[in-house]
DNA sequence: AATGGTTTTGACAATCATTATCAATAAGCG
DNA sequence: CGCTTATTGATAATGATTGTCAAAACCATT
């Protein structure tokens, strides 16, 4: 059976308050910031809940960490500064269409895809171009 | 100076020979397995070099593995079977220009994209869903 | 072919995010 | 209230990746 702990809603809670995508850590963090004494552990364990029951989405940052962001129960993807961590719900349906196709064509089945999009916001892009938490180098368009 | 050592050279061998993604250590492996005795730092290394001067293209797998490929040197992204690590290479210009549109529509400059595409080919998709080296939830189509 | 200045290598330690462990705690049912 | 069991959390373990630094290799030059 699932149970209803506090630590659950303040992952929860914090996730919602959260801007952009944020890591675990940083969930944690935060967390613990505001006085709560939640361990790590069960942060992950909490955000991994909500992935799978669909309610945060997930992706992972160049540098590999995981990131978490609130879902609001629709698909969509991500325009993701690399610098400051500003995140843009994008909607393409187009995209999901040619995903689609694109796995069929090529007789695969039960095709998930990872359409992000990273960049630098018009507030960074004047900035020097510090490599913040979003940096290193996806495949090149 | 930019020096050729034999090390390189069999690590950009090793790469074109692989069939689809490979990860640092499992090429590593690959290349101990065929009697070379080059180190791993060298491997992660090698792969670094060749990803930044556009010899190979990298990507995440869901599980937060980097892996690499040879690149043929002009843009493309991939349909990656999540169980045997098949890869597809796909042409997307539409996509392409989506990406480009939606970050200029956005404000965002030096748009990167991560798109890529993971599924069951036609070979694994009969076979019981035991979860391979692909396995681990992408954003959620 | 020998020399010398630099780059590169490689064994190993260090780092960092994430996961496993397991006793102690707390949820929810009766 | 008491019991069963899921959940928590401190810590250890894991596993990929990066840093360190002396020794070896590269290559232009002699």
């Amino acid at each position: 059976m699932k149970r209803n702990t506090w630590q659950r809603e303040a992952v929860r809670a914090a996730l919602d308050t959260a801007e952009g995508f944020v890591s675990a850590q940083g969930l944690h963090a935060t967390l613990h910031a505001t006085g709560s004494p939640i361990g790590l552990a069960t942060v992950y364990r909490a955000l991994a809940d909500l992935a799978a029951e669909g309610a945060a989405d997930s992706l992972q940052s160049p540098e590999g960490e995981s990131l978490y962001r609130a879902c609001t129960n629709d698909h969509h993807h991500h325009l993701i500064c690399r610098n400051c961590g500003l995140t843009v719900e994008i909607e393409a349906d187009a995209v999901e269409i040619w995903a689609k196709n694109v796995a069929a064509e090529h007789g695969f089945s039960q095709a998930a895809h990872v359409v992000d999009v990273f960049g630098l916001c018009a507030t960074c892009a004047p900035v020097a171009p510090s490599p913040g938490r979003f940096a290193r180098g996806a495949s090149r368009p």
